[in-house]
DNA sequence: GCCAACGTTGGC
DNA sequence: GCCAACGTTGGC
């Protein structure tokens, strides 16, 4: 299995949002390599990491699954709908999605500049300077160490 | 294929 | 609102 995180406006779509919702159609990518993460490399089960960004307070802030293999994004075919791309066609879509399932929400939200200070995350894509990806591999070790600093560390 | 212009992301 | 960074577009 592998681990993702995966970023959100929270005025857009939420930790709570997906809460409500229990499964959400993850549409609106239109970075490639964030497509191709989940075209080629995305499987039912995998581990996500909810990330909220451009807000107050930006960090991580739930655990959900990637509950479906990755299909046509059925956004950009719609005239009507932001994510329109009139270079797609039915017959050639360029963009897909999968389906994201509500694991849980974290007791506090691990935030950016807690994650900037932890040296074992020194690696990690989304601290990378520059980076802009919407979609991002987290290792298991990554995964065991951001969710690692959920909870108060106890004393030895 | 180059590269300048432009648009977007996202932290601060 | 600012701005660094980066992706995309389109003329040539």
């Amino acid at each position: 299995m592998r681990h993702w995180l995966m970023k959100s406006e929270p005025d857009v779509f939420s930790i709570d949002d997906l809460a409500r919702v229990g499964v959400e159609p993850w549409s609106g990518v239109r970075n490639y390599q964030a497509r191709n993460f989940m075209r080629d490399d995305m499987r039912e089960g995998d581990g996500v990491l909810f990330y909220h960004s451009s807000c107050a307070q930006p960090g991580v802030t739930g655990v959900a699954r990637v509950a479906s293999a990755a299909y046509s994004d059925p956004t950009q075919f719609d005239r009507h709908s932001e994510y329109f791309d009139a270079k797609a066609t039915p017959d050639n879509p360029r963009w897909v999605l999968v389906d994201v399932h509500f694991e849980r929400k974290l007791t506090r939200v691990v935030e950016l500049a807690e994650l900037r200070a932890q040296a074992r995350l020194a690696d990690f894509a989304l601290l990378q300077r520059g980076n802009r990806l919407s979609i991002l591999p987290v290792t298991k070790a990554q995964w065991d160490v951001i969710l690692g600093m959920e909870s108060p560390r106890r004393g030895h």
